[in-house]
DNA sequence: TATTGTTATACTCTATAACTATA
DNA sequence: TATAGTTATAGAGTATAACAATA
């Protein structure tokens, strides 16, 4: 419980939040988490600000693209959001010429969704301004803790 | 963009989400940090409900009984949150008896926060659950490779 | 003038339940 | 009877601007 980095000639407590490293929150793996996804989203979204995207569309956009037509129920469980969250995301990307439902044969109470051509190619663009973004906020690792971190957020992720 | 575990008895697509561990988005650290950050946090929500708290009021709470006696614009910049809504959370554990405002002598327009015995109490027990909660949530990491996400999220988050 | 905390407000996001069509 | 999608709605969370007190 004792602050860091006091020196002789500072032996006041130190402005700012960084005093705050010293806390136990600050040494959850749990709040780092939240604190860095938090983050990353803000900076990704006013990135994609400029296709009028926010990162929540563009995960479906993103999935949607991918070729392995997943139903709205598959999106919402993969992207952790609620059946009628998918269904006002997927309309608004629909409105926006961006994806298609396709009623699945098999199962016709099920929709798969798959972008337009247009879709990919905002997808595209898309992509570039996230990685543009994932850069911005993952600076401070090398390339190899940088895959390190995505490997082990992977075993947690899911 | 093949699909992952296709054999020659299954080559028809997987069923659930496993299937789209194969897309782009499954790749990106902002993605599975953001999946992970929202798992650990809604089961830390349910575990904390025997309490009635939710992380953001533990957050608070931890920070108020670190002993550092943050301000609340301070809580507001290391929690990622607005000034209005520190407001509001410092309000609530204030009149639950949890924490006390007391205003700053070298600068009477800041109020720091600081945990009554009560909230002590009360964070101790807290911090058992949201430990328990943790210890699930990361279940698929060895010590060393929790420790070793913790301090990549570390430089990440801040 | 600038900053801390506060209030008010609008907006977005989230959670829940009920409904339909299919299975 | 159960499930996928849909709709409606209430609740929680977020963002913004304006204000009082203090610097």
């Amino acid at each position: 419980m004792t602050p860091l980095n006091q020196t002789a000639a500072n032996n006041t407590s130190i402005p700012g939040i960084e005093r705050l490293y010293d806390t136990d929150l600050a040494h959850e793996v749990e709040f780092l988490a939240a604190r860095a996804a938090s983050r990353g989203n803000a900076h990704a979204n006013a990135m994609l600000k400029s296709l009028n995207l926010k990162v929540r569309q563009y995960s479906v956009l993103s999935l949607a693209a991918s070729g392995h037509k997943p139903s709205q129920r598959e999106l919402g469980e993969f992207l952790n959001l609620d059946p009628s969250q998918i269904v006002s995301l997927v309309d608004d990307l629909q409105n926006r010429g961006l994806v298609q439902r396709e009623t699945d044969d098999s199962d016709r109470r099920s929709k798969t969704i798959v972008a337009t051509d247009a879709g990919i190619e905002l997808y595209n663009k898309a992509r570039e301004i996230t990685q543009g973004s994932a850069d911005d906020t993952l600076a401070t690792l090398s390339p190899r803790e940088r895959k390190q971190l995505q490997e082990l957020l992977l075993r947690v992720a899911f």
